[in-house]
DNA sequence: ATGATGCTTCCAGCTAGTGGAAGGTCAAGG
DNA sequence: CCTTGACCTTCCACTAGCTGGAAGCATCAT
């Protein structure tokens, strides 16, 4: 190790937080984190900063967006905020989990009866294609991001 | 309009198929679909393109990929078609929406317990960022790519 | 000295489009 | 005839959230 040897490298920070050293990295760039670095030109990671990059590990595994955990990082970081705040964020993406789960059950229940439908043989009748070449030609409600 | 005019143009193909106009011009990037040309350059689509495009959109309504739609098309062209084979996409489209569903739903639970706990007021304390900075520093489980 | 890791940067690509600029075409109105 | 506006064309950049890989130092064990 060079010179100043108190802070761990991102292969440790890894490790420790959860995240690939490549996301940590990225992380740094988007601007979520800003570590020391070493005289080698290494970065040098505190606890505090595993311990953020632990936040946000968990954070996006709870589907958070990247500007969500900007947010949120920085409530955290902020001792002086009101609880009310992070509340909203979260309620705000329970609502959006919600909207997608509903979405993605209306797709399960018509994939679901598509496939239950087609006989699944060698020959060439299928029920599938033909209800995709019938489906209404209206909606175009755009795809989702997420 | 210009010499052979039997088809629409994208306008018009837009408007009957339920897709955008981009959306339309990508799929031709991407080789999806391949309408002719008139002699001023404009698009003309037949008939059966106006279906594939309603088609495709009816598809990705479903959730089906770009690649799956493909293959989907491929086989709708295809009268020596197996319906096997167009089931079977169908039932591994099934699963990975039910595989999503799942991981939602479990995300809801976790986040819902969250915002539940949280007071909400105008005071600093929040288990919501307490559960967030504690959270286990373990999983790194790839983060949905849809 | 040498080879194997591990670190650095930067560039490219993934999904599935969307937005916008610069420019050609077409039909109608003055 | 000329202009205006609504089309159409291409091309380039951007979105989210990384991931993979190449080229080039640093460090450590042998």
């Amino acid at each position: 190790m060079s010179s100043t040897t108190n802070g761990l490298n991102i292969g440790q920070a890894a490790t420790a937080s959860g995240l690939p050293a490549k996301t940590i990295r990225y992380y740094e760039d988007i601007g979520l984190i800003a570590p020391q670095r070493d005289s080698n030109g290494y970065r040098s990671f505190s606890e505090a900063e595993i311990h953020r990059l632990a936040f946000l590990n968990r954070a996006r595994g709870l589907g958070f967006s990247i500007e969500d955990c900007r947010a949120l990082v920085s409530l955290y970081d902020d001792a002086s905020r009101a609880s009310e705040d992070v509340k909203r964020l979260a309620a705000e993406h329970l609502d959006r989990i919600d909207a997608r789960i509903a979405e993605l059950q209306e797709m399960r229940a018509t994939v679901a009866g598509l496939v239950e439908s087609c006989a699944g043989d060698g020959r060439p009748d299928c029920p599938i294609l033909d209800d995709l070449a019938a489906g209404p030609l209206c909606r175009h409600a755009p795809r989702r991001r997420n």
